[in-house]
DNA sequence: ATAATATCTCAGATATTCTGAGGTTACAGC
DNA sequence: GCTGTAACCTCAGAATATCTGAGATATTAT
């Protein structure tokens, strides 16, 4: 047998006031519900909690007080508790836990950080980096708040957000031929060398734009690191196909880099966000929101190629 | 709308075992009463506790496993103060309030719970006291544990356990006349110079007995406190009738009176231990207890004056 | 494909809690 | 002493909350 959070009030109520009816009174609820949870409490208990005086009420006996005590203890954390996790859901701080796959992540994820930590100093943020399938995989699992990944395919428990298009460019030295005009085209893509990024999707995803050109590729190289594709390039190895661009096109070993839109192709990814559907807390929200804002503004604009 | 302990208790489960249906086998219910309890729970806080993947079970959010932990935290405190209380009412330990009416109670009370403390060291004793009308009024009011009075009209709502029947008895001077008798009568008493205890109650107790004896009484004083009766009588300024006696008969100015039985009346009074009915603490049923067996044993018949 | 496993939905059953009426007890004022 | 008032007590019936059980649905594993 178990003493219900709500015949704990009444016998707290009971207890502060030294009258059932008044104790009634202030519950909203008839006397005898009172009454009923002070006698079940003491049946519970197997102790007298209060002495009861016909005419004049009750008087909590020295154990009663001694319970009344730890009552009043354990109903102040329930609404604590209760308060709390409303303002868990409500506040803007605390953990915010975000996984990543776009490679390009680390282009903009951080300024944005640094802007909601500005913001709100108690925020804490765990970047965890996977692939397109572990993201989600990690956000239904719970291990992430939010997910930064490539929406295809989605997951349909997933709820997404969609941030910004990326249209398929190519990427070719800074001196090389075709880094003379403003676009290029698929037909001249597949008469260079190519290096391919080799990462689960996105190869597929590549070699399908490609054979729209013509079947006879010639690729030189294949890479699972967008770093190590664009370094590739800058080396004058061959020409490779990426979706997003950091904020400058230098690579680590600082050779310059062009990147061209495709002229006649649409292909292109959608860099979304992802999060468990139902309400969200307000964290969430103001970490969706502003990187809605961010992207949609100039800040996207450098992190696409978009044709002219 | 607040969330019921039992929902509580739920949604824990199914937290920690990742599963509705692990979770109703656990709490003995179906799976329902767990899935409902987890959307209770979310309706209220308004936030996503668990994703739900349909055929793997439920996996907490981040929020969730946040709010888990506040869940085990009240949870653990509420059964900690459900025991907690039991265990008040089954340990031998702190606070036993004692209110006592008897003016004999510091003869013996004292050496009660010197034994009491030393076989339960953490046992503290308040001792207030009182007269016979206070101490049961204090008793209804929470104020003491138990309490120690005469049995006479006492509250119905007390629960009373006889302790001693204390005979009358006549007090004189040790080298008085009446001293060399082993039992003295009423028709004796009243010829003498008399001194009455003047207690609410005692009085006209007192008065009652000598009555029977004759109405010409030579009452030379009276006194409200029985140390002062004894040092009267001690000094020769007459005899008088008293109940109870503390063990050693000297008086604070170290005279030597004498006790003796009234071998005509019956009249006397029965000290009692008085406490609010219902189930008792084992501290204060253990006090009642001790007080029965020494007051029957050899230490009561110190205390009282019977007839030889 | 098929079986197994888990959640979802919802109507009806069950259990708990509350109300309301009538009764009892104790105190206080005349 | 009598009477009115203010409490508490009891209990049957009503209202509410909670649970069950059956069937449906979705996902994973074989």
């Amino acid at each position: 047998m178990t003493l219900s959070l709500r015949a704990l009030r009444y016998v707290q109520a009971a207890l502060q006031h030294g009258s059932i009816t008044a104790a009634a009174d202030a519950m909203h609820v008839t006397p005898s519900a009172i009454a009923a949870a002070l006698d079940q409490a003491e049946a519970i208990f197997g102790i007298t909690l209060v002495t009861r005086a016909r005419a004049k009420g009750v008087f909590p006996t020295l154990t009663g007080r001694d319970v009344g005590r730890g009552i009043d203890d354990l109903l102040e954390r329930y609404d604590t508790l209760m308060s709390g996790v409303s303002d868990l859901k409500s506040s803007l701080s605390g953990n915010l836990a975000i996984g990543y796959n776009a490679p390009i992540a680390p282009a903009f994820l951080p300024r944005l950080a640094a802007e909601m930590s500005a913001a709100h100093s108690d925020v804490v943020f765990t970047f965890t980096e996977g692939n397109n399938d572990s993201v989600q995989k990690g956000l239904m699992d719970g291990q992430f708040d939010v997910i930064l990944f490539v929406e295809e395919l989605p997951n349909p428990q997933i709820e997404t957000q969609p941030l910004i298009f990326a249209p398929t460019y190519c990427l070719c030295p800074a001196d090389h031929a075709l880094a003379q005009h403003e676009t290029v085209s698929v037909s001249q893509i597949v008469q260079e060398s190519l290096i391919l990024l080799d990462r689960p999707a996105a190869r597929g995803y590549y070699m399908d734009l490609l054979e729209q050109g013509g079947s006879d590729l010639r690729i030189v190289a294949t890479a699972n690191s967008t770093e190590m594709v664009r370094s590739l390039v800058a080396s004058r190895i061959g020409i490779s196909l990426l979706n997003m661009k950091p904020r400058d096109v230098l690579t680590y070993a600082g050779d310059q880099i062009r990147c061209l839109p495709i002229a006649d192709s649409t292909s292109g990814v959608t860099l979304s966000l992802g999060f468990a559907p139902g309400p969200k807390r307000r964290l969430v929200q103001m970490f969706v929101d502003n990187c809605m804002a961010s992207l949609q503004g100039p800040l996207g604009a450098d992190l696409i190629v978009s044709k002219p």
